[in-house]
DNA sequence: CTACAGTGTGGGAGCGCTCCCACAGCTGGC
DNA sequence: GCCAGCTGTGGGAGCGCTCCCACACTGTAG
C-alpha cells in the first residue's frame, strides 16, 4: 500500500473517453423480462430455470454483451477463480529455461478446462516476500502453486497457516504436511549412476544442488545408494558441492579434478552444472565419454547442444504441472481433505557423454 | 462460465476450518475510535487527516492484522492493480529461454516499486483465445502486455477497439499504432552481416524467421541493407525462409547448401536456428568458422553451448521488459495521452563461430 | 373442496470498500 | 460580534453481484 498519490486522475472520474459503461446484470434482467435473481442463475448454471426465461435471458446477455463484473462476485462468494503460481526468482535463474515454462505449460494445460486463471507471481527479495505475504493475506487468490522450495523458505509455513490450498513442486523434506509432486530425485540419480558403473567407470563422482534443498539431497542419495548397491564405498572426496549453476559446475569440476584426478565419471545434478564441468574437463585434456563420462539431470535444451551431446536423467516437468494444478483444483474444491503426495517417474536419455 | 457443478460445496457455506473472517475497515474504525471515512483516509495515504487519527489508526490496523478487502476496492474503484502479460505460448517455444524469462524479470523488477500485480496469461489455441478476451472484456486488468505479436493477431485490434492501456513487445507493422517497445533489429542485423563481410565472407546467406512477424522482416532487411551497402547483389537464393525454430534451421540450411555450396558465411535469424544449422554444416564437412562462419540472434543460453561457441546479436532483453512496464504504468495513469513507441539498441556478441 | 408438496420466480439484504456531502470546530478579517 | 474560509471528520449511498426468503403457481392426494 503505498502511502501517497493513489489516484492521479482523482479530479476526472471516468474521464479518459473508456468505452461506454457495461451493462450490469439489472440492465440484462430488465431486457429480458425477469429478475435479477433468474439471470443470476442463468449465468451460474442453475437447473431451477424455466426453458422459456433462459432463453430470454441469454438472448438479452447476447444483445446487450454482457460480461459479469468479477470484484462483484468475488466479493460477496469471497472466490476469485484464480490461483497464484509462486517462483523464487533466484530459482528460475537455476532451473534456467525449460523447467519454469515447462511447469507454466502443464499447469495452464490443465487450467485450461477450467474457469480458473493463473496468475504468476515472482518472489527474489525479502521486499516481494513481504508483498507476497500481503496479498495472499489479502485472500486474492483461491490456492497458491510453489515451485521448488528451499527448506527453510518462509512461505509454506506461512500457507500452512493461513490454510490456504496449495501444492509444491518438490518439497522440504520426508515430513512435508503440505500437498506437493516432485520427481523420482533419487530413482534418476541412482539410475544414471547404475549406468556408469555399467558402462566401466570405477571412480564416479558427483556435482550436487544446494544441499538446503531437497532435490539436491535426493540426487546425491540416489547416487550414494546406487555406489552402495555396486560396493563401492562412499567417498566424500568425489562429492562436489555446487548450486546448479554453470558457473557452480565450473569451480567444483576444478576442484575435483584437483582431488581425484583420477576420476572417470561425473554424474551432475543438473544439465547446466554438467555443460560447465564437460568445459573443464575438456580444456583439463580429458574426453569425452572416452576419459570421463558425464550425466547430466533435467534433460534440459541445454543437453542437446553440448559437445558431445548429454546424456541426461529427464523428468516429465509438463506432467508435474498438469498435477500440481490437478491437486490444487481438488484441495480447492474439498477443503479439509487429506494433503495429497504423488511422485513421478524419472527416465534416463542415453546420448553420447556418457 | 462453465455452465454446471459450479458450487460444489454450496452446503457447507464457511466450512473446512477456514482460519477466521478477516476484520473489516468497519472493525478498524470501531477499535480506532473513528469513522470509516478516516480509515480509508488514512489507508489511501491522503494528507488531510490528523496526526493523531492518523495514529490511532495505524495502531488498530496493526492490532487487527487488517487488510484490505481488494475485491470491495475495485468493485467502487473499478481499478485492479494488475496487469496483464499475455504470451502467445506458441512463441515462447521458438524464442524459448531466456527471451521469455527476461521479459518477465524487466517487468516485474518495474513493477515491484508499484502496487501493481502481475498475471500471466497464456495463449496458445482459440479456445484460449476466447477465455482472454472475455478476461479482458470484464475489465480484470488495468492494461495488459503483449509478448511478441504475429501480423494478423487479432488481440492488438481487441485492445485498441477495448481501450485498454497496453504495450506490445514488437509490432505489427510500421503503422503500429498501439504503445510498443523493440529491438532494434534491423540494426542488429545489418551489424551481423558487416561483421561476416569484414571477416571476408562473400557469399553470406540468412536464414529468416517467419516473414509474418516484423521482427524476421525487420531481421532480413537489415540483411539486405548491409550486402547493398557493401555493392553486394541480393540473391534470393541465398535467404532460407525458416520458422525460428531449430527443426526449421536445420531444414532450410540443408536446402541452402543444396542451392549454394559456395557459401561462405550465414546469418540466422535466431540462436537456435543457427545452432540447428550449425549441425547441418558439420554433418556437411564444413569447418566452423573457416569455412563457413555463424551469426545467431538473441544471444540465448544456447548460443555460448555450441561448438564452437556463437557469435549472437544481443537484444537488452530484461530492459525491454523494463521499459514495457513503465510506458504501460504511464499509458495507465493518464489515459488519453499519445502512444509511445522505444526502440532499444542491440550489441553484436563476437564468439568463435564468426 | 382444502391441504400440501414441489417448482420457478422476484427482489431485499448485504458483501467491504470509496466517494462525497454535510457539518463541526477553528481561525482571522471586517 | 458576525461571517467567511479553511480543516478534519462522520457516515449515507452505492458499486454489481449472490444468497435466500417469500410467494405465486402448478399439480396431486386426502
Amino acid at each position: 500500500m503505498s502511502p501517497t498519490a493513489q489516484r492521479p486522475d482523482a479530479l476526472h472520474p471516468g474521464a479518459g473517453g473508456r468505452a461506454t459503461a457495461r451493462p450490469t446484470l439489472e440492465e440484462v434482467a430488465a431486457l429480458a423480462g425477469v429478475g435479477r435473481g433468474t439471470v443470476s442463475r442463468v449465468i451460474n448454471g442453475s437447473p431451477r430455470v424455466s426453458a422459456k426465461a433462459r432463453e430470454a435471458v441469454q438472448a438479452a446477455i447476447a444483445e446487450l454483451g454482457y460480461v459479469p463484473n468479477r470484484a462483484a462476485r468475488t466479493l460477496v462468494t469471497s472466490r476469485t477463480d484464480s490461483i497464484a503460481l509462486v517462483v523464487p526468482e533466484a530459482e528460475t535463474r537455476l532451473f534456467s529455461e525449460p523447467y519454469f515454462s515447462d511447469i507454466i505449460s502443464g499447469v495452464s494445460a490443465e487450467l485450461a478446462e477450467t474457469d480458473m486463471q493463473l496468475l504468476l507471481i515472482l518472489v527474489r527479495n525479502q521486499r516481494e516476500r513481504d508483498r507476497l505475504s500481503a496479498y495472499l493475506t489479502a485472500q486474492r487468490v483461491d490456492g497458491v502453486l510453489v515451485v521448488s522450495v528451499h527448506r527453510d523458505d518462509p512461505l509454506p509455513g506461512l500457507l500452512e497457516s493461513l490454510e490456504i490450498p496449495s501444492v509444491l513442486a518438490g518439497r522440504r523434506g520426508d515430513l512435508e504436511p503440505l500437498s506437493y509432486v516432485h520427481a523420482d530425485n533419487a530413482g534418476g540419480a541412482r539410475m544414471a549412476v547404475r549406468h556408469l558403473l555399467r558402462r566401466g567407470c570405477s571412480q564416479v563422482a558427483t556435482l550436487t544442488g544446494p544441499l538446503d534443498m531437497e532435490v539436491a539431497q535426493a540426487r546425491l542419495g540416489g547416487y550414494r545408494r546406487a555406489l552402495e548397491e555396486a560396493g563401492h564405498a562412499y567417498d566424500e572426496a568425489l562429492v562436489g558441492l555446487a548450486d546448479f549453476t554453470e558457473e557452480g559446475g565450473r569451480v567444483a569440476m576444478r576442484e575435483l579434478l584437483a582431488r581425484r584426478p583420477e576420476l572417470d565419471g561425473v554424474f551432475c545434478a543438473s544439465d547446466v552444472m554438467a555443460a560447465g564441468a564437460m568445459q573443464v574437463l575438456r580444456a583439463a585434456g580429458r574426453r569425452i565419454p572416452d576419459d570421463v563420462a558425464v550425466i547430466g539431470f533435467d534433460d534440459s535444451i541445454v543437453a542437446r547442444h553440448t559437445d558431445p551431446p548429454m546424456t541426461s536423467v529427464r523428468q516429465p516437468i509438463e506432467e508435474m504441472g498438469r498435477t500440481m494444478a490437478r491437486l490444487l483444483l481438488d484441495e480447492i474444491h474439498e477443503r479439509g481433505r487429506a494433503r495429497r503426495q504423488v511422485v513421478l517417474a524419472t527416465e534416463l536419455i542415453v546420448r553420447d557423454s556418457a
